[in-house]
RNA sequence: CGCGGGGUGGAGCAGUCUGGUAGCUCGUCGGGCUCAUAACCCGGAGGUCGCAGGUUCAAAUCCUGCCCCCGCAA
């Protein structure tokens, strides 16, 4: 077996796992790329990515290119000679000349079953569509996004109860070890390659504020749906007195339960000692865990005692 | 110097502008009612009001400095 030389590329906390398991591997970490510090955060101070700290930690030679066609990064690369690029979640794509640069070309690590949820939020996405399952993908890199010849590939049951956190950190840990696999069968050239079903291709956009407010015309499912998929970060959210309030968790709503809501959506039904109930377009849905502005996150009973919500009074509208 | 909210019994909040009795809901403890109860009634315990300094007869409240938490934005 050749002993791959490796340029690793990546930015959050989903690379991590991976990279655990590569420093571990027979294989050589050359370098670790990442996106630069940004002003990030209250006061915007500058922030290192996990990625970055990881290497710094790691005492691996760390590269923070601003463009992905820099020729100063390009150059310093050529002169590593990689045998092998992987990349998990840079956030970057690599350009036509990175890309045919080592002599084993690039891999990428995707959280999704592929040709599903192409792109930028795999996770969110499926668990917000309530999809039934995800996975972790190993593809060659090409020019097209999220498109190449499948490596690997590893099914991943979602739960009705999983968020989107708990997804995240299962398949980071998932992905890791599929990835891990994937450059042994390369190390070993025995690459069992196929290629995805371009008919079949969703994609995942990227999260936007639209994502995040809630629409209590949408049926319970769908609601809790959103609620899960957004949990924890960015969180889900309504408005309650003109302040955001976020919405971070709701009981799974039982269909053979759900009562039908007779007042507008987004009233308040009824204020329990475990829940907030509230009217949606087709039922009623109980808020467990929410958040307003500025504070912590707290669970419904606390939420009623201080902010004296009661049945009738309304969420939603705007700030 | 990005914008903003906040730190008050165990939890969540009001009180701060207009200094002067520590308030509300929940929890907790005890008692009562009840066939019974997480329901209801009565009663009790529990607070250095983030820290330090200042003003004042008097500071949770006004002034100064510091620490910590969080929302937005990126």
């Amino acid at each position: 077996m050749k002993q791959l030389k490796i340029v690793f590329m990546g930015t959050p906390d989903f690379a991590l796992p991976s990279l655990n398991l590569l420093n571990l591997s027979p294989h050589s970490l050359l370098a670790v790329v990442t996106a630069p510090d940004r002003p990030a955060g209250r006061g915007r101070k500058l922030f290192p990515s996990p990625v970055k700290k990881w290497a710094q930690k790691n005492e691996i030679a760390l590269y923070q290119p601003e463009k992905m066609g820099d020729s100063d990064f390009y150059t310093r690369l050529k002169q590593l000679s990689p045998d092998l690029i992987i990349t998990v979640a840079y956030g970057k794509l690599l350009s036509q000349r990175i890309l045919s640069l080592p002599s084993l070309g690039c891999i990428n690590l995707h959280a999704s079953n592929l040709p599903a949820y192409r792109g930028a939020a795999p996770i969110h996405r499926a668990v917000m569509d309530g999809a039934p399952c995800s996975g972790v993908s190993v593809i060659e890199m090409t020019d097209e996004l999220d498109a190449g010849d499948i490596i690997m590939q590893e099914e991943e049951t979602i739960s009705l109860y999983d968020t989107a956190g708990m997804l995240h950190d299962r398949l980071a840990v998932r992905g890791a070890s599929l990835l891990v696999r994937a450059v042994q069968s390369i190390a070993e050239g025995r690459v069992h390659k196929w290629s995805q079903d371009h008919a079949r291709a969703s994609y995942a956009r990227p999260l936007t504020e639209d994502d995040e407010v809630i629409d209590w015309n949408r049926s319970p499912g769908e609601l809790y749906n959103q609620i899960r998929g957004l949990n924890p970060i960015p969180g889900a959210h309504t408005f309650f007195k003109g302040k955001r309030l976020k919405v971070l968790r709701a009981a799974y709503p039982d269909t053979e339960k759900v009562a039908e809501a007779t007042v507008s959506p987004g009233t308040v039904i009824a204020v329990g000692e475990k829940s907030l109930t509230v009217a949606t377009g087709k039922g009623v849905i109980a808020l467990l865990d929410l958040q307003p502005a500025g504070k912590k996150p707290m669970n419904a009973a606390s939420f009623c005692c201080g902010y004296r919500i009661e049945p009738g009074d309304c969420l939603g509208g705007e700030q």
